[in-house]
RNA sequence: GGUCGAUUAGCUCAGCGGGAGAGCACUCGCUUCACACGCGAGGGGUCACUGGUUCGAUCCCAGUAUCGACCACCA
């Protein structure tokens, strides 16, 4: 409902000169919950919209990575809602195994206890607590953001309903023999005494020793070198090159092993590299991953010779040492033997560290469970091929491929306590059963101890959230879902696994878009992030600027797979351009804009315009979320609304308003119109501040209106009006030309003008003479005029200014000499390349067309140049 | 070590075969009746380097240098 009566105008004016971010957020999100805006309905006749929210850490809290992904889903999201689609938006968190467990077993160390202290069930419990009490911080960050997603569907992974899915889906894959044990050597973390998967390690170059040590006796001896002496306990072989010279006659031989007496064969591997070191390997199957491969070939056994705490088990004088206590001590002690050659030397090497606690990972031989991913992922992998999933920007489809091309079996069980228990047991004679849901295991069976990597339930996350494996209303409705927008650094983590799960287990790839953009750097090009100390919270900022400015900030700046510089003074900059738009409305309602009735047919050359402007933004606005370029998207409604409606439709409408008749009505329609467009378009990135202006515009508060239920402003092809657009853009041209003259002439802006202008006609602004008048602040001649200077200012305009002797004319001609030279250069440019027989051959016409163009435009810019210059008085 | 990407105005980045752009910063002038979180007018770049392809290269190709991200088991 529209209300525009006088009353109500009245109260429209009283909006302050800025706008509080502050004092609307809180307000309109509460409002907006209430009104149940957020929620998507599973029996709605339009079509779905879907979009899971990443799930954020139980543990994590806001930062500017979530923002930028919010931004772009929340923008997504509102957008799909106003173009009529029943609009989705998952939340939830993920319970984040290795993370959380951390957390608690910090927090139960400050009093001194470890989790064996409780024991498994009352940790477990424990935990559960802790996520009542401190979890899901972010959820509430979430609400500062605007985020519209739907809070009475919010999920967690560990919740049951997610946890019947993930167990399904592990019997599932079990009974098709997909997941499987084995015996591999594993990233394993000593200090969180759990395997870890690749990418939880975190490799760094780290300082360490290279030493050399002699093994075997005499001639039957060989060098071989290492950083890590205290493996050699494990050593079940020494490996060399197949055709390495040096050591050929040693192959088959064996070597006495020192600090143990055990002997060890020589063997020939192509692993091995002859250039480096000695060109001699000591191979230690249990302890580290190329070694059990050549192990593996050769059939060596494996010694374990480390506990689960990386502590010395093997026999001997070094049992009970920390690794890096035996170390030093097994080098001491075969110096002692006279075994090191070459004293040790520093050494440069990667070295794997727990992605939590930074501890050096252990490799270490152990059985663990694994989901053999070869035709999982050939699948996901033919989805991108195929395209049935689209990858944006198309460039990051190679990291895809990288991934997907080359994954090895994953590895999916911890040694934790907190996340999905593996649903294996074993029974008393060592068989095994995958128990799924609703079936209990064998009296007399035990389940394994360990739980599911996170990233497990993760992958399920868009279609266990909705209900999965339950057909339900939901699951039909929402599923496959719309969009999937997350940093490129997850593709491995995240999306390669849910392509793999959800087409495995719905037949349907779970996304249709993967949108990924890009990481948030700080001002010197650094990662942001919570270890390295650069991170800018999120929240400071929103308080500081508002959210609104934050998330047009960081739409503006999210170019697809780009990273992003956050800068306070660009956040600034958006908080202007929210305040801009708050001004601008309130202009435009204090002036009397209305959007009553439809849109007059009979309508000013000015009006005319602007309304042709909108229409192409919204094509542009259109096209460019088309392709998930939010940047050109938000950048293409920033430049209509500032230079385009604040600088020049507003100050053109300002005397066209006051002289009041019937263009002043036909204006405030057309201004109603615009501003209304506009914060629609806006909307999706701005929701508050759009919110707030609009239902003022509007009048629709007491309605119960809201903007997140308008429509979608649809690009008019019967808007556009080039000959309005040509005259407009001349009035400008004019209008800058004669602002410039006086600025460069030091005249004051108060300083009134009085001149003749002549070719108006010709340049089709004769019925703007007075707008051109009231934008250039000139007056008409006055009956005393005198002309002392006239002025082509443009092909067809000539101003003559009554100035009084005040030109600088030796400034004038200077700066007009300058503009010659330029125009003189851009002339013989265009004129060699028209000269150019092979240029005329070859290039496409409409080259040859717009040189033939540039030419003749530097040509009367020349003329108009020298008329200008001619028509100066003497210095 | 491998892979991919980047190198354009002081800063951060768009552009990606035919006239070098934006925001911020900078200079000058403005208490112009929506906004100084503002208005008007400006200055500023041999588009990293070297070759090649082309009538024409910031844009395509090769190499060099520097930076970055991701990945990685060379003892």
């Amino acid at each position: 409902m529209l209300v525009t009566n006088e009353a109500n105008t009245q109260a429209r004016t009283q909006l302050p000169p800025q706008y509080a971010p502050a004092d609307v957020e809180s307000r309109r999100y509460a409002q907006w919950v209430a009104d149940g805006r957020f929620a998507a309905s599973d029996d709605s006749d339009k079509p779905p919209y879907t979009i899971v929210i990443p799930p954020p850490n139980v543990t994590g809290q806001l930062h500017l990575g979530h923002a930028l992904d919010h931004t772009i889903i929340d923008a997504l999201t509102r957008r799909a809602r106003m173009r009529g689609y029943e609009a989705l938006w998952m939340p939830g968190m993920d319970h984040a195994g290795i993370s959380t467990q951390n957390v608690v077993e910090r927090q139960l160390a400050e009093q001194g206890l470890s989790r064996h202290d409780l024991g498994r069930e009352a940790f477990v419990e424990r935990v559960w607590e802790w996520k009542s009490e401190y979890g899901g911080k972010i959820l509430g960050q979430m609400r500062r953001l605007g985020d519209a997603v739907d809070w009475d569907r919010e999920r967690f992974t560990m919740d049951e309903g997610l946890s019947r899915a993930v167990q399904t889906i592990f019997k599932r894959l079990y009974d098709d023999g997909l997941i499987y044990r084995a015996e591999r050597i594993i990233n394993w973390c000593p200090r969180c005494m759990t395997a870890l998967s690749d990418i939880e390690v975190e490799h760094s170059d780290d300082d360490g020793e290279l030493v050399s040590v002699r093994y075997g006796e005499g001639d039957n001896s060989i060098v071989v070198a290492t950083t890590r002496a205290e493996t050699m306990l494990g050593d079940t072989a020494v490996a060399v090159h197949p055709d390495d010279e040096r050591y050929r006659h040693m192959v088959g031989t064996d070597v006495e092993l020192p600090l143990t007496g055990r002997r060890i064969p020589i063997i020939a591997d192509e692993h091995v590299d002859p250039e480096f070191g000695t060109g001699a390997v000591k191979v230690t199957p249990a302890h580290d991953p190329n070694d059990f491969e050549i192990g593996q070939r050769h059939d060596l056994p494996s010694l374990l010779i480390m506990d689960e705490h990386a502590t010395i088990t093997a026999h001997g004088p070094f049992q009970g040492l920390d690794r890096f206590e035996a170390r030093p001590a097994i080098v001491a002690a075969l110096r002692a033997e006279g075994r090191i050659v070459a004293e040790k030397r520093p050494y440069v090497h990667a070295v794997g560290h727990c992605e939590r606690c930074k501890t050096t990972v252990e490799p270490r031989l152990s059985k663990q469970w694994f989901v053999k991913v070869e035709s999982l992922a050939k699948a996901a992998g033919d989805a991108v091929r195929g395209g049935e999933v689209r990858i944006h920007p198309p460039e990051q489809e190679k990291r895809y491929f990288g991934w997907v091309d080359n994954l090895m079996d994953w590895c999916i069980s911890r040694q934790l306590w907190w996340g999905h228990r593996i649903p294996i047991w074993y029974g008393p004679d060592g068989d095994t059963v995958c128990v799924g849901p609703g079936e209990t295991a064998p009296e007399g069976y035990t389940q394994d101890p360990d739980v599911l990597d996170t990233w497990f339930s993760s992958a399920l996350w868009p279609f266990s959230t909705l209900g999965w494996p339950e057909r339900t209303e939901a699951l039909e409705k929402f599923y496959p879902t719309a969009v999937l927008s997350t940093g490129y650094d997850i593709i491995f983590f995240w999306v390669t696994r849910m392509m793999m799960f959800g087409i495995y287990a719905t037949g349907q790839p779970p996304f249709a878009d993967v949108v990924l953009h890009g990481l948030i750097r700080d001002e010197n090009g650094k990662k942001m992030s919570k270890s390295a100390g650069n991170g800018i919270d999120p929240i400071d900022l929103m308080d500081v600027y508002g959210s609104d400015a934050l998330r047009f900030f960081l739409a503006r700046s999210s170019t697809p797979g780009g990273d992003l510089v956050v800068n306070e003074e660009w956040v600034a900059g958006s908080r202007n351009f929210c305040n801009k738009l708050w001004n601008a409305t309130r202009f435009a309602m204090m002036s009397g804009a209305t959007l009553d009735g439809p849109l007059p047919t009979e309508l000013s050359t000015i009006d005319r315009w602007i309304l042709s402007r909108l229409s192409r933004t919204i094509s542009e606005v259109d096209a460019q979320y088309a392709t998930f370029e939010f940047a050109k998207a938000t950048d293409a409604i920033y430049h209509f609304a500032w230079d385009e409606v604040c600088d020049w439709y507003l100050e053109l409408a300002k005397p066209v308003l006051a002289a009041g008749g019937e263009a002043a009505a036909g204006t405030r329609r057309v201004l109603g119109h615009v501003l209304d467009s506009l914060l629609r378009l806006l909307h999706p990135v701005t929701p508050y501040v759009t919110e707030e202006l609009w239902l003022a515009l509007t009048g629709g508060e007491a309605a119960g209106d809201s903007i997140m239920v308008a429509e979608w402003p649809t690009a008019e092809a019967s808007a556009i009006d080039t000959g309005a657009e040509r005259t407009v853009a001349a009035l400008q041209n004019l209008v800058t030309e004669i602002r410039r003259f006086r600025s460069d002439q030091g005249l004051k802006p108060g300083q009134r003008v009085a001149t003749r202008l002549s070719g108006l006609d010709a340049a089709g602004l004769a019925e703007h003479e007075s707008l051109v008048r009231s934008l250039a602040r000139l007056d008409a001649p006055a009956a005393d005029f005198a002309a002392t200077a006239r002025l082509a200012v443009t092909d067809q305009v000539t101003a003559e200014l009554d100035t009084r002797g005040t030109i600088d004319v030796g400034a004038e001609r200077a700066r007009l000499d300058k503009a010659l030279s330029a125009a003189r250069k851009e002339l013989d440019g265009t004129e060699r390349k028209l000269g150019n027989e092979s240029f005329l051959a070859k290039a496409p016409a409409e080259v040859v067309d717009k040189i033939r163009e540039r030419k003749a435009a530097a040509e009367s810019d020349i003329a108009r140049v020298l008329a200008q210059l001619e028509s100066l008085p003497p210095a």
